[in-house]
DNA sequence: CGTGGATCAATTGTCGGACAATCATACGAT
DNA sequence: ATCGTATGATTGTCCGACAATTGATCCACG
């Protein structure tokens, strides 16, 4: 038997309301795409004030929850978006202060595995997908940020060929805290583009034949080199990520 | 040069000024434990109603970039906390059907690198926490919630043990959603609970010995005992996550 | 001089109502 | 059937108000 009482938590209206509606969405009761009831239908429902029903939705929507395709007004139950989430995961690690070192070892960890699962996993079209990425990379990379913006998105489209939304999900805020500063490292070594160029051309011939070994390696070194390149560019890697 | 218009962005105001604040946040114009002006003095230096602002607030307070301390109303900039920010993640990846087999594909590949480095990076105080919470795990198993519950915090405390926050951030999610579906497992398989606490006292020891590969191979078998404890009690790994 | 308590101002949570702009829908003209 | 139009519904924003609670200040007291 515990002496101790437990902390009364007194949650705000609109937090009751968020939680409310959040917990029908995510137990299926509101369906994808279904759209909300008026604000000021649940205002009735829930018994209070349009404004705090206000306060609700703008968690919901910040969290993905809810949204409302693209001219309309109206608000609809919607599946989170990947690039939000994965924003809201970046700036979370911005403010804690993370090292270029520490998303680069995580990129170490993740990358070279998820190389071989798609190796393994990929259709066809993921293979395309794979294969114009590194084009774009190839005949696109003169402006830094295209380029390094595709350099990120071949990442991607590896990841969406292992068929793993739990993957592409851990690895987006990695490339997301990657982009800035692969962006200040690539103008500063001569020979970052033409590495990264062949990393994803031998990357893709690997995804192509499913030789999972041979992705993981090139991945392993692809994702070295970034390591190498700060080192060459002279970049302390135990800097804070802007 | 491009023919098309970009497609204009009308941003509602209360929208306008959760990014405005936001920046401030990021580029430490506002600084963590600082506390945010009153909302009547954030309405007036926008321009806007406070109504508007609150609005606002609800937006950067979901996402963890302002928060009160305990028992205080008093807003302040605050680093967004690791465990709210993968609830995020987890109800994105609910909402997105994602199965057993993926967070289990995505343990296999995080955690192993996780127990090497954390072999290799962990202090006294570390390895001291790891061993609490494998004992925890020993001593406290019966109650199914609290087993699993412990179970998750021993793969947190090897977590810490790497010094790297976008490791630890990046696992959070995946023992979240570990959680609920392990707790069906666990009372279904006989030997499960003695499994797990022999793979925990493995990978202390090689934490302890600072032997990076034995721990990445205990892992390795732990990882690969939650699979087999699957098709051991008969759930469908490709069913997706309650 | 520090401590504790009492007082007052500041701040938040919630409410009610209001209005313009915009979108959804139904309807009628072509 | 398609297109344009009128009407109603819904959202975004504003204003003002009030109770409850907290923060801050000050004073008495040991």
């Amino acid at each position: 038997m515990s002496v101790e009482f437990d902390q009364l938590l007194l949650e705000p209206a609109y937090r009751k309301v968020a939680t409310a509606i959040a917990e029908r969405i995510l137990d299926r009761r509101l369906r994808e795409g279904e759209r909300l009831p008026p604000e000021m239908e649940l205002a009735r429902q829930f018994g209070v004030n349009r404004s705090t029903v206000r306060e609700a939705l703008r968690e919901l929507e910040s969290n993905g929850l809810v949204s409302r395709r693209p001219g309309s007004k109206l608000m609809s139950v919607s599946r989170p978006q990947p690039g939000a989430v994965a924003e809201g995961v970046s700036r979370a690690l911005v403010m804690h202060d993370v090292t270029f070192l520490e998303v680069w070892e995580a990129l170490t960890m993740l990358e070279p595995p998820i190389a071989e699962a798609a190796a393994r996993a990929r259709t066809a079209a993921d293979l395309a997908q794979c294969l114009e990425a590194a084009e774009r990379f190839s005949s696109d990379n003169e402006a830094t940020e295209r380029a390094v913006l595709h350099a990120a998105d071949f990442f991607r489209s590896v990841g969406r060929a292992t068929h793993n939304q739990v993957l592409m999900l851990a690895q987006e805020p990695l490339l997301q805290l990657l982009v800035p500063s692969l962006q200040v490292m690539i103008d500063q070594v001569q020979q970052a583009r033409a590495r990264i160029a062949v990393a994803q051309h031998r990357i893709c011939e690997a995804i192509k034949a499913r030789d999972g070994q041979e992705a993981r390696n090139w991945m392993t070194k692809h994702i070295r080199d970034f390591r190498k390149g700060y080192e060459l560019a002279r970049i302390d890697p135990s800097l804070r990520i802007a």
